[in-house]
DNA sequence: GTCTATATTCGGATAGAC
DNA sequence: GTCTATCCGAATATAGAC
């Protein structure tokens, strides 16, 4: 069917997605239209409804794209760093990736009103904790020299993603946020008995 | 102006914000037409407008009405309970006072967007972390028996309010979420050295 | 494949009668 | 103050030329 390589249709589509995430940050979802992206990308109507069957399929992906998140695979070595320090680190990815944090509390939003994008959300939020877990668990055990540091993992786990959460929403949406405090307090909690 | 009195015009404008409300929970604010809020609210458009004069500033009004949470006062005595009780009495307050803790994640997917939202949440976390600072002093010093516990209570207070957020958020956008273990959890952690 | 021009629907807001 | 009817602009999507 396409006259033009796999590679091509790819990039394009890539290029069009991109300029509608830039003004996805600025604007949100809703109030971009497609006029917008069109003139954004640089291309015409014609050109990207041959790309994308509609504006609902277009930021379907968009959000798709934005939480298919290449995390950052940490090094192994990481593990005796403290919970704040692996977050910082999580959180700046993130942001590398999305360009701007924003987008992922529009996102959640989002996914409070749509049974797609919160399925997307949800699956993302698996994979978070089971990395928290598995960090917490060598945190536990080699940081802070815990027996049961694997069940500890799996039970702090949702906790942390949650302190995540919390940042990234008083990042974006509150004023008078000291985040290096925040992360310093995630680093020094501890489980108690 | 008014040709009928004051406390009319009040409870109209209530009837009209609590059947937009309504529907901003279920729709979400921008996928919410003026039709829909004239027929969900059972007056006509000439009405509506005659109480609000946009739009716009019919959804300002809902944001702020839905933040200006008379949050329950504590009762004193509620110091020795643990972080992640309070926590859950705070959220269930929350809750009633908004019929769907949904909404609140729509208000900060849209706090993102405009400065307007933005200075009504930002209000409204400096409360929060007022009163989970005075809440945490009386837990750290009647409840764990720490000696500084008004530092402790100020340093920590943001930390809660993430958590309490986080759990909002993977309550409401996340699968598989486990609340009890959650606010345990919440309960057990102590500040570390 | 991509462009320009346009058909069509929809939503916010108003006018004027009662 | 409230209703009905309607105007106007905007936005999505398509048609047809190149």
């Amino acid at each position: 069917m396409p006259k033009v390589t796999q590679e091509h249709r790819d990039a394009r589509r890539r290029e069009i997605i991109t300029a509608a995430i830039r003004l996805f940050a600025r604007q949100g979802f809703q109030a971009t239209s497609m006029a917008d992206i069109i003139a954004e990308s640089g291309l015409s109507a014609g050109a990207i409804y041959g790309y994308y069957k509609s504006k609902d399929e277009l930021v379907q992906s968009a959000m798709t794209e934005l939480l298919d998140l290449r995390f950052a695979a940490r090094s192994g070595d990481d593990a005796a760093l403290p919970p704040g320090e692996t977050m910082r680190r999580f959180i700046t990815g993130l942001d590398d990736e999305m360009g701007d944090l924003g987008l992922l509390v529009q996102v959640w939003g989002q996914a409070v009103l749509d049974q797609t994008s919160r399925d997307a959300t949800a699956r993302i939020g698996d994979r978070l904790r089971a990395i928290w877990a598995s960090y917490l668990t060598e945190w536990y055990r080699d940081g802070l020299g815990l027996s049961n540091a694997e069940q500890l993992g799996e039970r702090f786990a949702p906790l942390y993603v949650g302190i995540m959460q919390g940042y990234i929403l008083q990042m974006t949406v509150f004023g008078n946020f000291d985040g290096e405090a925040y992360l310093e307090a995630a680093s020094v909690i501890r489980p108690g008995p």
